[in-house]
DNA sequence: ATATCCAGTTTGGTATGACTAAAATTAGCT
DNA sequence: AGCTAATTTTAGTCATACCAAACTGGATAT
Protein backbone atom coordinates (compact mmCIF):
# COMPACT_ATOMS: atom_id res chain seq x y z
CA UNK A 1 0.00 0.00 0.00
CA UNK A 2 2.47 2.30 1.01
CA UNK A 3 4.20 2.60 -2.19
CA UNK A 4 6.12 5.97 -0.77
CA UNK A 5 8.81 6.10 1.64
CA UNK A 6 7.86 8.06 4.68
CA UNK A 7 9.89 11.32 5.69
CA UNK A 8 11.02 11.30 9.13
CA UNK A 9 11.51 15.06 10.47
CA UNK A 10 15.38 15.12 9.47
CA UNK A 11 14.08 14.05 5.78
CA UNK A 12 15.75 10.77 5.81
CA UNK A 13 13.47 8.32 4.95
CA UNK A 14 12.56 5.44 6.29
CA UNK A 15 11.58 1.97 5.70
CA UNK A 16 8.17 0.28 6.07
CA UNK A 17 10.24 -2.38 7.71
CA UNK A 18 11.26 0.09 9.99
CA UNK A 19 8.36 1.69 11.00
CA UNK A 20 6.77 -2.03 11.46
CA UNK A 21 9.63 -2.47 13.81
CA UNK A 22 8.39 0.76 15.79
CA UNK A 23 5.12 0.06 16.09
CA UNK A 24 5.77 -3.76 17.43
CA UNK A 25 8.45 -2.10 20.14
CA UNK A 26 5.77 0.21 20.91
CA UNK A 27 3.48 -2.73 21.37
CA UNK A 28 5.95 -4.83 23.41
CA UNK A 29 6.98 -2.04 25.49
CA UNK A 30 3.49 -0.48 26.61
CA UNK A 31 3.06 -4.18 27.08
CA UNK A 32 -0.40 -4.90 24.71
CA UNK A 33 2.00 -7.48 23.63
CA UNK A 34 2.29 -9.47 27.25
CA UNK A 35 6.42 -11.18 27.80
CA UNK A 36 5.91 -14.62 26.45
CA UNK A 37 3.18 -14.27 23.92
CA UNK A 38 3.92 -15.30 20.30
CA UNK A 39 3.87 -12.80 17.58
CA UNK A 40 0.65 -13.87 14.73
CA UNK A 41 1.94 -15.60 11.93
CA UNK A 42 3.62 -13.65 9.69
CA UNK A 43 0.90 -13.97 6.99
CA UNK A 44 -1.21 -12.29 9.35
CA UNK A 45 0.58 -9.14 9.89
CA UNK A 46 0.68 -9.11 6.37
CA UNK A 47 -3.17 -8.14 6.17
CA UNK A 48 -2.96 -6.38 9.23
CA UNK A 49 -0.46 -4.00 7.92
CA UNK A 50 -0.91 -4.17 4.59
CA UNK A 51 2.82 -4.81 3.75
CA UNK A 52 4.09 -7.75 2.01
CA UNK A 53 5.60 -10.95 3.89
CA UNK A 54 9.27 -9.03 3.02
CA UNK A 55 8.47 -6.36 5.14
CA UNK A 56 6.94 -8.22 8.55
CA UNK A 57 10.11 -11.13 7.78
CA UNK A 58 12.64 -7.86 8.20
CA UNK A 59 10.59 -6.03 11.08
CA UNK A 60 10.29 -9.14 12.79
CA UNK A 61 14.25 -9.65 12.52
CA UNK A 62 14.58 -6.60 13.81
CA UNK A 63 13.19 -7.66 16.79
CA UNK A 64 14.80 -10.54 17.10
CA UNK A 65 17.70 -8.81 16.48
CA UNK A 66 17.25 -6.11 19.54
CA UNK A 67 16.09 -8.96 21.79
CA UNK A 68 12.72 -8.34 22.02
CA UNK A 69 11.56 -11.32 20.35
CA UNK A 70 13.39 -14.59 20.55
CA UNK A 71 13.02 -16.20 17.20
CA UNK A 72 14.38 -19.96 17.08
CA UNK A 73 14.49 -20.96 12.87
CA UNK A 74 10.28 -22.40 12.49
CA UNK A 75 8.78 -21.40 15.69
CA UNK A 76 6.79 -18.58 15.93
CA UNK A 77 9.03 -15.31 17.43
CA UNK A 78 8.06 -15.25 21.06
CA UNK A 79 7.78 -11.84 22.72
CA UNK A 80 10.59 -10.84 25.70
CA UNK A 81 10.24 -7.88 27.10
CA UNK A 82 13.92 -6.15 26.80
CA UNK A 83 15.46 -6.03 30.50
CA UNK A 84 19.18 -5.26 31.16
CA UNK A 85 20.29 -8.88 30.77
CA UNK A 86 18.62 -8.91 27.46
CA UNK A 87 20.18 -5.78 26.88
CA UNK A 88 23.42 -7.31 27.66
CA UNK A 89 22.94 -10.45 25.39
CA UNK A 90 22.32 -8.62 22.44
CA UNK A 91 25.86 -7.06 22.33
CA UNK A 92 26.96 -9.87 24.16
CA UNK A 93 29.11 -11.28 20.78
CA UNK A 94 30.36 -7.95 19.57
CA UNK A 95 31.66 -7.60 22.91
CA UNK A 96 33.34 -10.71 22.92
CA UNK A 97 34.86 -10.13 20.22
CA UNK A 98 36.17 -7.01 21.19
CA UNK A 99 37.29 -8.44 24.39
CA UNK A 100 39.37 -11.21 22.47
CA UNK A 101 41.92 -8.29 20.71
CA UNK A 102 44.71 -6.61 22.67
CA UNK A 103 44.29 -6.28 26.46
CA UNK A 104 40.42 -6.46 25.95
CA UNK A 105 40.19 -8.81 28.90
CA UNK A 106 42.85 -7.12 30.97
CA UNK A 107 40.53 -3.98 31.05
CA UNK A 108 37.24 -5.60 31.64
CA UNK A 109 38.72 -7.38 34.47
CA UNK A 110 40.09 -3.98 35.70
CA UNK A 111 36.36 -3.06 35.51
CA UNK A 112 35.34 -5.41 37.74
CA UNK A 113 38.03 -4.76 40.13
CA UNK A 114 36.37 -1.12 40.26
CA UNK A 115 33.06 -2.28 40.80
CA UNK A 116 33.66 -5.10 43.48
CA UNK A 117 36.20 -2.90 45.60
CA UNK A 118 33.19 -0.08 45.82
CA UNK A 119 31.40 -2.49 46.44
CA UNK A 120 33.22 -3.95 49.34
CA UNK A 121 33.68 -0.86 50.81
CA UNK A 122 30.60 -0.12 50.74
CA UNK A 123 29.61 -2.93 52.27
CA UNK A 124 31.49 -2.02 54.98
CA UNK A 125 30.15 1.07 55.31
CA UNK A 126 26.82 0.32 55.40
CA UNK A 127 25.92 -3.33 54.84
CA UNK A 128 22.54 -4.58 56.97
CA UNK A 129 22.32 -7.61 58.90
CA UNK A 130 20.23 -9.82 56.60
CA UNK A 131 23.01 -8.82 53.80
CA UNK A 132 25.54 -10.03 56.00
CA UNK A 133 23.81 -12.97 57.10
CA UNK A 134 24.05 -13.40 53.13
CA UNK A 135 26.94 -12.94 52.86
CA UNK A 136 28.13 -15.70 55.68
CA UNK A 137 25.67 -17.99 54.04
CA UNK A 138 26.96 -17.75 50.84
CA UNK A 139 30.67 -18.38 52.05
CA UNK A 140 29.67 -21.14 54.16
CA UNK A 141 28.22 -23.17 51.18
CA UNK A 142 31.28 -21.87 49.36
CA UNK A 143 33.66 -23.65 52.10
CA UNK A 144 31.79 -26.78 51.61
CA UNK A 145 32.04 -26.42 47.87
CA UNK A 146 36.27 -26.84 48.21
CA UNK A 147 36.59 -29.94 46.81
CA UNK A 148 33.65 -29.87 44.61
CA UNK A 149 35.24 -28.30 41.53
CA UNK A 150 31.77 -27.62 39.59
CA UNK A 151 29.97 -26.68 42.61
CA UNK A 152 32.63 -24.43 44.14
CA UNK A 153 32.79 -22.59 40.64
CA UNK A 154 28.96 -22.09 41.26
CA UNK A 155 29.47 -20.63 44.94
CA UNK A 156 32.52 -18.23 44.18
CA UNK A 157 29.93 -17.09 41.88
CA UNK A 158 27.23 -16.85 44.37
CA UNK A 159 29.58 -15.04 46.74
CA UNK A 160 30.42 -12.38 44.60
CA UNK A 161 26.89 -12.13 43.47
CA UNK A 162 25.77 -11.31 47.02
CA UNK A 163 28.00 -8.59 46.99
CA UNK A 164 26.60 -7.17 43.72
CA UNK A 165 23.37 -7.79 45.51
CA UNK A 166 24.03 -5.93 48.54
CA UNK A 167 24.38 -2.61 46.36
CA UNK A 168 20.86 -3.05 46.47
CA UNK A 169 21.21 -1.35 43.13
CA UNK A 170 19.30 -3.95 40.81
CA UNK A 171 21.56 -2.95 37.77
CA UNK A 172 24.69 -4.75 39.76
CA UNK A 173 22.99 -8.12 39.26
CA UNK A 174 22.63 -7.26 35.58
CA UNK A 175 26.69 -6.43 35.94
CA UNK A 176 27.48 -9.04 37.39
CA UNK A 177 26.03 -11.25 34.97
CA UNK A 178 27.81 -9.83 32.11
CA UNK A 179 31.29 -9.94 34.26
CA UNK A 180 30.20 -13.75 34.35
CA UNK A 181 29.47 -14.35 30.77
CA UNK A 182 32.54 -12.38 29.23
CA UNK A 183 35.10 -13.44 31.91
CA UNK A 184 33.87 -16.99 32.17
CA UNK A 185 35.44 -18.54 28.87
CA UNK A 186 39.13 -17.73 30.31
CA UNK A 187 37.91 -19.47 33.26
CA UNK A 188 36.78 -22.73 32.52
CA UNK A 189 40.42 -23.25 31.00
CA UNK A 190 41.79 -23.09 34.62
CA UNK A 191 42.36 -25.92 36.07
CA UNK A 192 40.57 -25.98 39.23
CA UNK A 193 42.50 -28.06 42.23
CA UNK A 194 41.11 -28.25 45.68
CA UNK A 195 44.42 -26.03 46.82
CA UNK A 196 43.19 -23.11 44.84
CA UNK A 197 39.72 -23.57 45.89
CA UNK A 198 41.22 -23.45 49.72
CA UNK A 199 42.66 -20.06 48.79
CA UNK A 200 40.09 -18.56 47.25
CA UNK A 201 37.76 -19.13 49.95
CA UNK A 202 40.20 -17.84 52.42
CA UNK A 203 40.03 -14.80 50.14
CA UNK A 204 36.59 -14.65 50.69
CA UNK A 205 36.80 -15.27 54.09
CA UNK A 206 39.12 -12.37 54.61
CA UNK A 207 36.96 -9.67 52.49
CA UNK A 208 33.78 -10.95 54.60
CA UNK A 209 35.62 -10.52 57.85
CA UNK A 210 36.98 -6.92 57.11
CA UNK A 211 33.09 -6.22 55.80
CA UNK A 212 32.17 -7.45 58.91
CA UNK A 213 34.59 -5.17 60.88
CA UNK A 214 33.47 -2.38 59.19
CA UNK A 215 36.81 -1.47 57.87
CA UNK A 216 36.57 0.27 54.29
CA UNK A 217 40.31 -0.31 53.78
CA UNK A 218 40.48 -3.56 54.27
CA UNK A 219 38.04 -4.37 52.52
CA UNK A 220 39.47 -3.15 50.08
CA UNK A 221 42.84 -4.20 50.45
CA UNK A 222 41.11 -7.82 50.77
CA UNK A 223 39.01 -7.33 47.27
CA UNK A 224 42.20 -6.41 45.60
CA UNK A 225 44.40 -9.36 46.40
CA UNK A 226 41.71 -11.74 45.59
CA UNK A 227 40.94 -9.91 42.34
CA UNK A 228 44.71 -10.28 41.62
CA UNK A 229 45.38 -13.76 42.44
CA UNK A 230 42.58 -14.59 40.31
CA UNK A 231 43.83 -12.53 37.90
CA UNK A 232 47.16 -14.06 37.45
CA UNK A 233 45.32 -17.47 36.98
CA UNK A 234 43.31 -16.09 34.03
CA UNK A 235 47.06 -14.23 32.80
CA UNK A 236 48.78 -17.81 33.18
CA UNK A 237 45.51 -18.96 30.80
CA UNK A 238 46.16 -16.60 28.36
CA UNK A 239 49.81 -16.34 28.01
CA UNK A 240 49.67 -19.97 27.79
CA UNK A 241 47.55 -19.55 25.00
CA UNK A 242 49.91 -17.30 23.38
CA UNK B 1 21.43 -23.93 -3.81
CA UNK B 2 21.55 -24.93 -0.04
CA UNK B 3 17.95 -25.64 0.37
CA UNK B 4 18.13 -28.20 3.26
CA UNK B 5 19.10 -26.51 6.60
CA UNK B 6 22.34 -26.68 8.27
CA UNK B 7 22.45 -28.01 11.76
CA UNK B 8 24.57 -26.56 14.85
CA UNK B 9 26.25 -28.69 16.78
CA UNK B 10 23.41 -28.30 19.46
CA UNK B 11 21.27 -30.04 16.81
CA UNK B 12 19.16 -26.61 16.42
CA UNK B 13 19.03 -25.32 12.66
CA UNK B 14 20.64 -22.41 11.21
CA UNK B 15 18.68 -20.22 8.93
CA UNK B 16 20.79 -19.69 5.23
CA UNK B 17 21.05 -15.69 6.94
CA UNK B 18 22.47 -16.51 9.81
CA UNK B 19 25.52 -18.07 8.32
CA UNK B 20 25.97 -15.20 5.79
CA UNK B 21 25.58 -12.64 8.67
CA UNK B 22 28.36 -14.86 10.26
CA UNK B 23 30.76 -14.82 7.55
CA UNK B 24 30.18 -11.13 6.67
CA UNK B 25 30.99 -10.81 10.79
CA UNK B 26 34.41 -12.70 10.63
CA UNK B 27 35.21 -10.99 7.45
CA UNK B 28 34.63 -7.18 9.03
CA UNK B 29 36.16 -8.65 12.80
CA UNK B 30 39.43 -10.28 10.27
CA UNK B 31 39.75 -6.75 8.40
CA UNK B 32 39.06 -8.43 5.31
CA UNK B 33 36.37 -5.47 5.11
CA UNK B 34 38.08 -2.49 6.07
CA UNK B 35 36.37 0.15 8.33
CA UNK B 36 34.59 2.57 6.27
CA UNK B 37 34.43 0.22 2.71
CA UNK B 38 30.72 -0.17 1.45
CA UNK B 39 29.24 -3.65 0.90
CA UNK B 40 29.17 -4.92 -2.67
CA UNK B 41 25.61 -4.80 -4.65
CA UNK B 42 23.30 -6.75 -3.32
CA UNK B 43 22.51 -8.89 -6.63
CA UNK B 44 26.61 -9.24 -6.58
CA UNK B 45 26.23 -11.32 -3.03
CA UNK B 46 23.75 -13.10 -4.50
CA UNK B 47 25.87 -14.65 -7.18
CA UNK B 48 29.11 -14.74 -4.94
CA UNK B 49 27.85 -16.99 -2.03
CA UNK B 50 24.45 -18.55 -4.39
CA UNK B 51 21.60 -17.23 -1.75
CA UNK B 52 18.70 -15.51 -2.82
CA UNK B 53 17.96 -11.71 -2.46
CA UNK B 54 16.16 -12.43 0.37
CA UNK B 55 19.19 -14.31 2.86
CA UNK B 56 21.42 -11.40 1.35
CA UNK B 57 18.81 -8.71 2.72
CA UNK B 58 18.19 -10.59 6.07
CA UNK B 59 21.88 -11.14 6.66
CA UNK B 60 22.77 -7.32 5.92
CA UNK B 61 20.17 -6.38 7.98
CA UNK B 62 21.60 -7.99 11.10
CA UNK B 63 24.65 -6.45 10.48
CA UNK B 64 23.17 -3.11 10.51
CA UNK B 65 21.07 -4.06 13.56
CA UNK B 66 23.98 -5.33 15.14
CA UNK B 67 25.67 -2.17 14.32
CA UNK B 68 28.67 -3.55 12.16
CA UNK B 69 27.74 -1.82 8.95
CA UNK B 70 25.62 1.54 9.25
CA UNK B 71 22.49 0.92 6.43
CA UNK B 72 21.16 4.41 5.56
CA UNK B 73 18.34 3.50 3.36
CA UNK B 74 19.05 3.52 -0.39
CA UNK B 75 22.61 3.70 -0.06
CA UNK B 76 25.32 0.65 0.56
CA UNK B 77 25.73 -0.40 3.79
CA UNK B 78 29.09 0.75 4.45
CA UNK B 79 31.11 -1.30 7.42
CA UNK B 80 31.88 0.12 10.65
CA UNK B 81 34.38 -2.28 12.76
CA UNK B 82 32.65 -2.32 15.99
CA UNK B 83 33.94 -1.25 19.14
CA UNK B 84 32.69 -0.50 22.34
CA UNK B 85 30.92 2.92 21.63
CA UNK B 86 28.86 1.09 18.94
CA UNK B 87 28.16 -1.72 21.37
CA UNK B 88 26.84 0.87 23.65
CA UNK B 89 24.74 2.42 20.79
CA UNK B 90 23.11 -0.72 19.71
CA UNK B 91 21.47 -1.18 22.96
CA UNK B 92 21.21 2.53 23.45
CA UNK B 93 17.06 2.64 22.64
CA UNK B 94 16.27 -0.11 24.59
CA UNK B 95 18.21 0.69 28.01
CA UNK B 96 17.12 4.32 27.30
CA UNK B 97 12.76 2.75 27.27
CA UNK B 98 14.37 0.80 30.13
CA UNK B 99 15.46 3.64 32.33
CA UNK B 100 12.40 5.20 31.81
CA UNK B 101 10.40 2.58 34.17
CA UNK B 102 10.70 3.12 37.84
CA UNK B 103 14.12 4.18 39.69
CA UNK B 104 15.95 3.34 36.38
CA UNK B 105 17.46 6.82 35.96
CA UNK B 106 18.23 6.58 39.81
CA UNK B 107 19.66 3.16 39.51
CA UNK B 108 21.84 4.01 36.52
CA UNK B 109 23.10 7.59 38.42
CA UNK B 110 24.33 5.76 41.62
CA UNK B 111 26.47 3.44 39.25
CA UNK B 112 28.13 6.62 37.91
CA UNK B 113 28.66 7.59 41.44
CA UNK B 114 30.22 4.32 42.46
CA UNK B 115 32.83 4.76 38.71
CA UNK B 116 33.58 8.26 39.90
CA UNK B 117 33.87 7.64 43.37
CA UNK B 118 36.20 4.79 42.40
CA UNK B 119 38.16 6.86 39.76
CA UNK B 120 38.70 9.70 42.31
CA UNK B 121 40.23 7.96 45.44
CA UNK B 122 42.31 6.05 42.56
CA UNK B 123 43.71 9.32 41.44
CA UNK B 124 44.20 10.39 44.85
CA UNK B 125 46.55 7.64 44.97
CA UNK B 126 48.64 7.62 41.61
CA UNK B 127 47.75 10.13 39.29
CA UNK B 128 50.62 10.81 37.36
CA UNK B 129 51.87 14.77 36.53
CA UNK B 130 50.46 14.63 33.21
CA UNK B 131 47.42 13.88 34.04
CA UNK B 132 47.33 16.25 36.98
CA UNK B 133 48.07 18.75 34.17
CA UNK B 134 45.08 17.56 32.35
CA UNK B 135 42.46 17.97 35.23
CA UNK B 136 43.77 21.41 35.70
CA UNK B 137 43.50 22.34 32.12
CA UNK B 138 40.17 20.85 32.22
CA UNK B 139 39.40 22.98 35.44
CA UNK B 140 40.60 25.89 33.66
CA UNK B 141 38.03 25.83 31.04
CA UNK B 142 35.34 25.13 33.06
CA UNK B 143 35.79 27.99 34.95
CA UNK B 144 36.45 30.24 31.84
CA UNK B 145 32.77 29.09 30.55
CA UNK B 146 30.48 29.99 33.62
CA UNK B 147 28.71 32.10 32.23
CA UNK B 148 28.65 30.34 28.86
CA UNK B 149 25.80 27.79 29.32
CA UNK B 150 26.64 25.51 26.53
CA UNK B 151 30.14 25.99 26.73
CA UNK B 152 30.04 25.18 30.49
CA UNK B 153 28.05 21.83 30.09
CA UNK B 154 30.89 20.78 27.71
CA UNK B 155 33.68 21.86 29.78
CA UNK B 156 31.91 20.11 32.58
CA UNK B 157 31.67 17.15 30.40
CA UNK B 158 35.31 17.48 29.84
CA UNK B 159 36.50 17.74 33.13
CA UNK B 160 34.75 14.55 34.11
CA UNK B 161 36.13 12.69 31.08
CA UNK B 162 39.46 13.21 31.88
CA UNK B 163 38.70 11.51 35.42
CA UNK B 164 37.54 8.74 33.17
CA UNK B 165 40.66 8.77 30.79
CA UNK B 166 43.13 8.87 33.57
CA UNK B 167 41.87 5.28 34.45
CA UNK B 168 44.39 4.71 31.59
CA UNK B 169 41.59 1.28 30.46
CA UNK B 170 40.16 2.49 27.14
CA UNK B 171 37.09 0.86 28.37
CA UNK B 172 35.90 3.61 30.76
CA UNK B 173 36.09 6.25 28.13
CA UNK B 174 33.00 4.48 26.78
CA UNK B 175 31.80 4.00 29.65
CA UNK B 176 31.68 7.42 30.02
CA UNK B 177 30.18 8.54 27.02
CA UNK B 178 27.47 5.74 27.98
CA UNK B 179 26.41 7.91 30.94
CA UNK B 180 26.34 11.02 28.99
CA UNK B 181 24.02 9.20 26.44
CA UNK B 182 21.65 7.69 28.68
CA UNK B 183 21.56 10.56 31.67
CA UNK B 184 21.72 13.34 29.13
CA UNK B 185 17.78 13.93 28.01
CA UNK B 186 17.36 14.65 31.82
CA UNK B 187 19.95 16.63 32.18
CA UNK B 188 19.47 19.11 29.20
CA UNK B 189 15.42 20.05 30.39
CA UNK B 190 17.41 21.46 33.96
CA UNK B 191 18.05 25.39 33.77
CA UNK B 192 21.32 26.36 33.37
CA UNK B 193 22.33 29.25 35.83
CA UNK B 194 25.60 31.15 36.11
CA UNK B 195 24.98 30.52 40.33
CA UNK B 196 24.22 26.78 39.96
CA UNK B 197 27.81 26.40 37.08
CA UNK B 198 29.81 28.39 40.05
CA UNK B 199 28.95 25.79 42.46
CA UNK B 200 29.64 23.21 39.66
CA UNK B 201 33.02 24.63 39.23
CA UNK B 202 33.96 24.79 43.49
CA UNK B 203 32.47 21.07 43.41
CA UNK B 204 35.07 20.20 40.37
CA UNK B 205 37.84 22.50 42.17
CA UNK B 206 37.01 20.27 45.48
CA UNK B 207 37.64 16.70 43.40
CA UNK B 208 40.78 18.33 41.97
CA UNK B 209 42.36 19.66 45.00
CA UNK B 210 41.67 16.53 46.92
CA UNK B 211 43.19 14.76 44.53
CA UNK B 212 46.16 16.64 44.18
CA UNK B 213 46.68 16.38 48.31
CA UNK B 214 46.68 12.81 47.86
CA UNK B 215 43.64 12.24 49.84
CA UNK B 216 41.48 9.46 48.74
CA UNK B 217 39.11 10.02 51.87
CA UNK B 218 38.29 13.88 50.77
CA UNK B 219 38.47 12.96 46.91
CA UNK B 220 35.87 10.48 47.11
CA UNK B 221 34.00 12.78 49.85
CA UNK B 222 34.22 15.81 46.94
CA UNK B 223 32.90 13.44 44.49
CA UNK B 224 29.65 12.21 46.07
CA UNK B 225 29.22 15.83 47.31
CA UNK B 226 29.17 16.72 43.68
CA UNK B 227 27.35 14.20 42.47
CA UNK B 228 24.54 14.29 45.14
CA UNK B 229 23.59 17.53 44.21
CA UNK B 230 24.04 17.14 40.32
CA UNK B 231 21.16 13.89 41.27
CA UNK B 232 19.38 16.84 43.46
CA UNK B 233 19.00 19.23 40.01
CA UNK B 234 17.94 15.88 37.61
CA UNK B 235 15.48 14.26 40.59
CA UNK B 236 13.96 17.63 40.67
CA UNK B 237 13.22 17.80 37.02
CA UNK B 238 12.03 14.20 37.06
CA UNK B 239 9.52 15.31 40.26
CA UNK B 240 8.15 18.01 38.33
CA UNK B 241 7.52 15.78 35.14
CA UNK B 242 5.06 13.78 37.77
C1' DA C 1 -9.72 -41.82 29.89
C1' DT C 2 -5.19 -41.16 28.44
C1' DA C 3 -1.50 -41.74 25.44
C1' DT C 4 0.15 -42.51 20.77
C1' DC C 5 0.18 -42.08 16.06
C1' DC C 6 -0.98 -40.43 11.50
C1' DA C 7 -2.75 -37.28 7.84
C1' DG C 8 -4.01 -32.86 6.61
C1' DT C 9 -3.15 -27.99 7.44
C1' DT C 10 -0.54 -24.10 8.72
C1' DT C 11 3.54 -21.62 8.77
C1' DG C 12 8.52 -20.20 8.42
C1' DG C 13 12.58 -20.24 5.20
C1' DT C 14 13.96 -19.63 0.63
C1' DA C 15 13.91 -18.63 -4.33
C1' DT C 16 12.40 -15.93 -8.27
C1' DG C 17 10.72 -12.24 -10.99
C1' DA C 18 8.89 -7.76 -11.35
C1' DC C 19 8.37 -2.86 -10.52
C1' DT C 20 9.52 1.87 -8.61
C1' DA C 21 12.21 5.53 -7.13
C1' DA C 22 16.49 7.07 -5.71
C1' DA C 23 21.43 6.84 -6.29
C1' DA C 24 25.41 6.37 -9.20
C1' DT C 25 27.28 6.86 -13.62
C1' DT C 26 27.84 8.26 -18.06
C1' DA C 27 27.01 11.25 -22.05
C1' DG C 28 26.55 15.52 -23.78
C1' DC C 29 26.93 20.33 -23.62
C1' DT C 30 28.90 24.78 -22.59
C1' DA D 1 37.23 21.56 -16.80
C1' DG D 2 32.66 22.13 -14.97
C1' DC D 3 27.85 21.65 -15.26
C1' DT D 4 23.50 19.34 -16.68
C1' DA D 5 20.69 15.76 -18.64
C1' DA D 6 20.08 11.04 -19.95
C1' DT D 7 21.09 6.37 -18.77
C1' DT D 8 22.17 2.59 -15.88
C1' DT D 9 22.37 0.52 -11.51
C1' DT D 10 20.52 -0.57 -7.23
C1' DA D 11 17.83 -0.66 -2.74
C1' DG D 12 13.05 -1.15 -1.24
C1' DT D 13 8.91 -3.37 -1.97
C1' DC D 14 5.44 -6.60 -3.69
C1' DA D 15 3.56 -11.00 -5.41
C1' DT D 16 3.93 -15.77 -6.07
C1' DA D 17 5.57 -20.29 -5.44
C1' DC D 18 7.64 -24.25 -3.18
C1' DC D 19 9.45 -27.15 0.54
C1' DA D 20 9.98 -28.90 4.95
C1' DA D 21 9.09 -28.45 9.68
C1' DA D 22 5.63 -27.44 13.09
C1' DC D 23 1.01 -27.67 14.38
C1' DT D 24 -3.76 -29.62 14.69
C1' DG D 25 -7.41 -32.76 15.23
C1' DG D 26 -9.18 -37.04 14.98
C1' DA D 27 -8.52 -42.10 14.86
C1' DT D 28 -6.48 -45.85 17.14
C1' DA D 29 -4.24 -48.47 20.77
C1' DT D 30 -3.47 -49.12 25.66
Amino acid sequence: MSDILIKGDNGQSYRAADELFLEFERMIVSGELCDGEALPPEREIVETFGVSRTVVREAILALSNKGLVEAKPRFRPVVRKPNFDTAIDTVGNVVSRLLEEGDGVKNLFDTRIMVEVYLARQAAVDAKRDDMQSLKDALEENEAAINNMDLFFQTDVKFHRVLYAMSGNPLLPSIHRAYITWLKPNWVKMPTLPARNQLNFESHTAIYNAILMRDPDKAEAATRKHLADAWDQINNILSAAK
